[in-house]
DNA sequence: TGACTTTGTGCCGACGCTAAACAAAATAAG
DNA sequence: CTTATTTTGTTTAGCGTCGGCACAAAGTCA
């Protein structure tokens, strides 16, 4: 009776990532009929997730009856993204197609309590959802420290001062169920919560430079150490228990600084904010984060011979901590954030010299290197992990 | 109204791998009705697949009816399975479960044309296939050496004297076409080709040590060099142009050999047969591989300090390797295999320690590490390939 | 204005499954 | 030895989902 059932998850997705602008293409995306095609998106625009328009869209010279646009319901379901980082968190609304549509930061310090921030973190949210009145779906959060699965608990969030081993998932849950956040009480998704760069990579592979990818590798670098991830065939690729990418301790410097994983010239303190800015000959400043500095440093001073210095010898380590992992992953695509990303802007070819150079086969050294796309990338991707329930199965949430 | 189609492949893949010695579980494992799975089973012995046995299989103390068991068609189809080495080549027909059925070994030297040994190769299976008069469903081959994807090019074939990029995969499927191997007409099998380690990691995961694990990482050496293989979720994962798991330039001795890639102290060049022979201060001899002999010297002569002392050497070598692939991949299960295999023989609890000690965290510190346990493992993987389209939709190729 | 191309929808039938009743073959209990 | 129970396997009926097809709609091109 019902048609399109069986393909209302993948059709979400594709017009969610922006890959189905019409019924058309939704047909050849999907691989059935066009009678399909209508049904599921009739039944996606039921749910009042999707949008169809009622005007045929914009002709463009081609042939045949136009088609209608599919778009994200704007005033559709949202879920609730949030991010720790070391300088104090954000909050947001996020609607399908990765829309934010409610913000709001904090810059409160964090503490050595885990919980006192997730509490704050979670109020912040539900003080969202109350001022817009939006339906929420579901909800997420980024730390920045790896996530042991299926626990969910933060293994090494150095650069907080909280205690290894944090229950983040159950914290964060229960500051939901505490606030009493609308519409959580028995979603799928209530606390999502999972390694700042493995959702930003999400975000990117969805919605930024990573769109189109089969294997996507991304590394970033924000205040201390280095992040990796990777998405596998739209998939995020974390490992039997939550802790594959851990790129910060290849060796790029036989000779450099001693690491606290016990071995010498780890990615970890050779290619981070910390090591540029002593490689500079600077000494961190109290205001603002390493990130902030380090960024402020190259864009305004590049001139400077010791700057530039510091740069090149930054992006000769990440080239090589990159080229090795290139010749284990063999990415099609490889994304860079944070510091990493100001320096492949600072001087995108030495980057891609060092990685060709020092790659197995030119092969796949070639891959190409981007910066990342998105603006609060992990926040987006915090939204992304509470949003895929609905993305697999909408009507087992929306019933 | 025939029953059971969209499951026959799984159901296949289910007792293929052993993992559905009954239809009772074959319900239970594919999710369907009894009905479904009685279907599905009826229709899998009408293609001649699989086998149900007539009386009822051991009680085994169990209530109720007994089940009949499942099991592979003993006179079922084969596939032709090759795999080039070192020393020389193997050609064998291998049935649904991993069963080698007929298996010609050839000692001949690999010659410096790789068209040469290939249709060796072939003839040798044709002449398989005549002697047993079976029904050949596909062929694959194993070579020693990272294979571009998807042109099935071998990169890398360093100790066999061959070209950069010969097209092994054409220069295979041209053999087959001309030996008139019967059956291969239409195949979609056909020429099946990859590297060894890729394929005996496949193997290992459908029939041998690696069963049952999510995410399967093999590291082998053969005669020189170290391959890798990762199988994710069942799949081989050969990254976007087959050249993943590269790891024999994973630096494990900075202050070590120079390596052909422009660095020192690779892994390639520490943790191989050719490097335990000459840390245990012994000349490679003109007889047998590099394999053979590091083999027999580690197994006869342990007791000698300068024997032991090597196999610590490279114990510590190829730890600290494993132990940057296993933060960087996560695996549930490690496989080791050739001179690898023999090394963790010779002192498991070593080379535990050492990757213990330097993952990040013990958690996946702590991950199995096992010897490989199939013997010919990259033949079987060879012919793992090439039944893969039987497994995907055996209509579609039985029809 | 009419032919053509492409998009969207309604109807029917077929395929592949579930559900449920029934049958079979063993063990356990009386 | 008979009967109840448990688990397995089969038959039948029915239903949901999708493909095929015809038709309608909305544009371009000649």
């Amino acid at each position: 009776m019902e048609r399109g059932r069986g393909a209302l998850g993948p059709a979400l997705e594709l017009v969610h990532t922006g890959r189905a602008p019409t019924r058309a293409v939704l047909t050849s995306e999907l691989g059935v009929t066009r009678a399909t095609a209508g049904a599921v998106a009739a039944e996606l625009e039921a749910l009042g997730l999707i949008q169809v328009d009622a005007r045929p869209g914009a002709p463009a010279g081609s042939q045949g009856r136009p088609s209608h646009r599919l778009s994200v319901a704007p005033d559709g379901p949202v879920v609730l993204a949030a991010q720790i980082h070391a300088d104090g968190f954000r909050a947001a609304l996020v609607g399908l197609g990765g829309r934010m549509v409610a913000t709001a930061p904090g810059c409160m310090t964090v503490p050595s309590d885990p919980s006192h921030i997730i509490d704050a973190v979670v109020e912040a949210g539900a003080g969202l959802l109350r001022e817009t009145g939006r339906r929420c779906l579901g909800a997420g959060l980024a730390v920045p420290s790896a996530v042991a699965e299926p626990e969910g608990t933060a293994l090494n969030p150095l650069h907080l001062s909280w205690p290894a081993g944090a229950p983040v998932r159950t914290l964060f849950t229960e500051a939901l169920a505490k606030a009493g956040v609308p519409g959580l009480g028995s979603a799928t998704a209530v606390g999502v919560t999972g390694n700042d760069v493995n959702l930003a990579a999400l975000a990117e592979h969805r919605h930024g430079a990573g769109r189109g990818a089969q294997h996507l590798l991304c590394v970033a670098t924000g205040h201390r150490g280095v992040g990796g991830a990777l998405v596998l065939d739209g998939k995020l690729h974390s490992g039997s228990s939550g802790l594959a990418l851990e790129v910060g301790h290849l060796t790029v410097n036989p000779a450099g600084l001693p690491c606290h994983c016990g071995s010498r010239g780890c990615l970890d303190v050779e290619a981070d904010p910390l090591a540029f800015l002593t490689a500079a000959g600077r000494e961190p400043g109290p205001e603002g984060s390493l990130l902030q500095q380090s960024r402020e440093l190259l864009r305004s001073e590049y001139g400077d011979p010791s700057v530039r210095a510091a740069a090149e010898l930054l992006i000769d380590r990440l080239g090589l901590g990159l080229a090795g992992l290139v010749n284990i992953l063999n990415p099609d695509r490889v994304i860079l954030g944070g510091l990493h990303r100001e320096l492949l802007d600072a001087d995108p070819e030495r980057l891609r010299a060092v990685v060709a150079d020092r790659s197995l086969w030119g092969r796949s050294g070639s891959v190409p290197i981007l910066p990342c796309g998105l603006d609060h990338n992990s926040l987006i991707g915090a939204a992304e992990a509470a949003w895929q329930p609905v993305l697999d199965d909408p009507l087992a949430v929306l019933g």
